[in-house]
DNA sequence: TATTGTTATACTCTATAACTATA
DNA sequence: TATAGTTATAGAGTATAACAATA
């Protein structure tokens, strides 16, 4: 008996822990934080326009899982709180591009910290040994989902 | 330089890569997933009337962060598909019991391999230690939404 | 013909509010 | 008066369908 899952079966149990106790962290953390925040896929989107720069709504729902009409929906409503704002592709007439605006990249420092104070309180209580794990954790989730 | 976070801001950013990793995989899940499956809300009631027997809807609310109404509706879809069933609490004539049903047992054991299938043949992607990292975040990240 | 984006509509999940019944 | 549950309504987030413009 090693610690690695061995069979499919394994695998299939550690991956019931891990969806479900996701699911549960996200609700967990939505009924803790005060509602006219920035959703997820919001916060996701300013993070990606502020680390790789202007992007079309169909690469940005490329990466973030969501069909580009949602995508579509949701610049909007982050171009109507002046957080991101258009502009044409140089070439591809078809293509906007969206980049963060001023308020767009203050927005991104100030709101994700009141999205994330009460699971920054819950983490601070593990021990460093655990941090790490999670740590180590969040970059391989994130590699599950792109991939 | 070492491994552990050391300030509110290394946790800052270990908590926003956390929760946004997190939030695209989930929504990943979702768009890989066949779409009349059971939700991630419905599965974990049926694992925890499965594990830890019947319980009331207040009680399955405060389990799974959710409002009781908001439960309430969760398990009246339950019980219409015939997976729970209701049972009349033995002192308190204001509480209701659900139980699994033999259905809601067999519901369990298949329609989580479904919903679970693209995210096991994700994870057998990955090497032995990156598995094990995940099981040992599992485990925590469910110790966080409890907590 | 394929791709990008928009608009309209609908569905899922969860919340809030108002109510009834029991403790 | 406090707690458990129900019903009605609303909101956020995302999907599908139908369409227009450009490649």
């Amino acid at each position: 008996m090693n610690q690695a899952p061995k069979s499919a079966e394994m695998l299939e149990t550690a991956v019931t822990e891990l969806s479900l106790a996701t699911a549960h962290l996200l609700r967990r953390l939505r009924a803790e934080t005060d509602s006219d925040e920035l959703g997820w896929s919001q916060l996701a989107i300013l993070a990606r326009l502020g680390n790789d720069g202007p992007a079309s709504t169909a690469d940005l729902a490329r990466a973030e899982s969501m069909k580009p009409q949602s995508m579509g929906t949701t610049l909007a409503m982050l171009e109507r709180e002046g957080l991101v704002e258009r502009r044409p592709h140089p070439t591809d007439g078809r293509q906007v591009l969206f980049a963060l605006t001023a308020e767009g990249v203050e927005a991104r420092r100030k709101r994700k910290i009141a999205k994330h104070e009460w699971l920054v309180a819950a983490m601070a209580k593990l021990d460093p040994a655990e941090q790490r794990i999670l740590i180590a954790a969040s970059a391989l989730i994130r590699r599950l989902g792109d991939s």
